[in-house]
DNA sequence: CGCCAAAATACAATCGATTGTATTTTAATA
DNA sequence: TATTAAAATACAATCGATTGTATTTTGGCG
């Protein structure tokens, strides 16, 4: 017995004519008369047909497919980064399949396999936190699939990415909670193994340095960013022997598990120590005091890693050209940090 | 010239051996010597050699994927379904296509196309607001393609879902509000046509009738759900000419729209109106105060539908059956609606 | 009516892997 | 050594759509 699948091959046998004519009829190629057509077309909506990409992809080794590697899909960032991708690449016809590599290496490099195996015509990747070696985005480049990385990107030198002044951001919430008055100012950074992380770090290195303020080893401390930590951080920093009155967070979340943990105990947020936070997550405007933090669009820096990426695959020429588009930040001044009277 | 693509007619040339041979190498079948297979593997590995599933897939007819469709990815319900999706599914060695519909039941169509043009083995949905009609459906039924309905499904009769007991839920919540001396409750209710608001509301009205508390129609207000209809809506009751002391709505995030509304304009919440939301999103708990709300498993609910799925699409038999399975709820009690000491 | 170019359609190879059947090789036994 | 069953490998069709080339059909014109 047969599957119940229609395939061209049995509306050409049911009308009498060749399943090439079918296909091109089906293609709207003007190879084929518009009587054939308008005949075709019926018989084919009749029997339910709907085309095996499958069969047609193998053929036209091409499949209109992105895949998109982002650490967890839960993170208001990344799934503001999928609505953009989704949109610019729907536009141009082309799938995305989303995958998660929830911050493991090993998840990474089978993702890419997978999607490889898929044959993607190209790829968005966002870096796990375990990422330490690149042979997997090596493998991409060596069977001529381009891809482009966005937000958490990797030195490596032959790419393209899409990213934000991790530094300049950075540096500009060290110097706004200096502004505000903060003289002990603590860090929590992420693995040191993640470019964004590093570069955040020497923003706030460099905001101290160029206000005179003494830098201390002891309170940067780097840990996975998560809620737990938030807690596990700031109690350390309690501990030390000086008052801790400032806190720049390298992402939202573990502010966030830092503030639950001393409203607990009764610190006051921004009087004792003023916050801010990285990547202005949902929760944070929700938060009270609502958290100070750095914006930037996913969104956006979706749609344009897609549009960077889409060119590269049209663009036989542009596969060997490599940039690196910077996606403005802005700092949004909330409650956490603001320990000072405004003037107009 | 060819593509630089490695593929098993490649290996087989090389070694002089037939591609079948290779073929069934690869997949470590009995029927190649040992000898014979170290060398093919080997010769894989040096040359780069990575299946091409698109014709592998096309020829067994089988590709190891579900595609899933979500209304969104951002909700943290879906975000923990999708967890639980994707273990299940590893687990068995199955891929995943995580789609979006963004509420729109167009896009939910043309989706399901692209699933279907895709050859995925099975469906995971969970349908938009704005879908009415169940056509597109009823085409994966034609076409023998099993899928399974979860949270958000649809009332035709021959499917299988995994839900919760919306109308217990929601009597249990309108019940707290009135165990806590609530006498007056609105309800901030969804779409009617999705079954879960309609029962959601069901278990409301259960609740008011079964304390013999008048049911007000005016009390009611459905909506889409999102932040901005929080404030709408709250507004809309405030200019009523009674006291409304309570509040139940059918999500989190037209709760938590409602309480910053309220919090603005200088409303005391639990003291003047009691709140409980529904599915415990992440923001529910940072809040301030936080939010009384239903807490639904996603994770669960997602690794169950996803063993169902996988189940009909194993076992041809299974696939006529259908079940309802109901996943367990409970109500997890934070300061939006304790106005009442608790005893020990 | 016959000729010819253009239009329409048919033929057949192809994409890369899988798999039932046929053939060859191996090795064990008489 | 000859025989033979079992093991290993080769052959060839197949999945369904695409596409370059070949063939047929159409219709316009002298």
């Amino acid at each position: 017995m047969h599957t119940n699948e229609v395939t061209i091959h049995d509306i050409a046998e049911i009308l009498g004519i060749n399943s090439s004519t079918v296909s091109r009829a089906l293609n709207n190629s003007p190879r084929v008369a518009q009587k054939t057509k308008d005949k075709i077309l019926k018989k084919a909506n009749e029997l339910g047909y709907q085309r095996n990409d499958l069969a047609s992809n193998l053929r036209k080794s091409k499949t209109f497919t992105l895949g998109v590697i982002v650490p967890r899909i839960s993170r208001h960032f990344f799934s503001s980064a999928i609505a953009g991708i989704e949109e610019a690449a729907f536009k141009e016809g082309y799938n995305v399949i989303i995958c998660q590599s929830l911050e493991s290496l090993e998840r990474e490099q089978s993702i890419i396999n997978t999607l490889v195996a898929n044959r993607v015509d190209g790829v968005l990747i966002s870096i796990s936190m375990e990422t330490e070696n690149y042979k997997h985005f090596k493998g991409l480049e060596q069977r001529n699939i381009p891809f482009v990385f966005f937000d958490r990107h990797c030195n490596i030198s032959k790419t393209s990415k899409v990213v934000i002044d991790d530094f300049e951001a950075a540096y500009r919430a060290t110097e706004h909670l200096i502004q505000q008055k903060s003289t002990e100012i603590a860090h929590f950074s992420g693995p040191q193994n993640l470019e964004i992380y590093k570069n955040r770090f020497k923003g706030y290195k460099a905001a101290l340095e160029n206000y005179k303020i003494p830098f201390r080893e002891e309170l940067v401390i780097a840990s996975s960013l998560m809620e737990d930590d938030g807690a596990k951080n700031i109690k350390k920093i309690l501990s030390l022997p000086f008052q801790v009155d400032g806190l720049f967070c390298a992402n939202d979340v573990v502010a966030i598990g830092a503030i639950q943990y001393l409203k607990k105990i009764g610190i006051k947020i921004p009087e004792d120590i003023a916050i801010v936070g990285f990547s202005n997550e949902t929760t944070s405007s929700v938060i009270d005091p609502a958290l100070t933090t750095i914006h930037q669009s996913g969104f956006k820096i979706g749609q344009i890693a897609t549009n960077l990426l889409l060119d590269k695959i049209s663009n036989d020429d542009k596969k060997q050209i490599h940039e690196t588009i910077i996606v403005k930040t802005n700092l949004i001044e909330r409650k956490s940090s603001l320990r000072i009277e405004k003037h107009e």
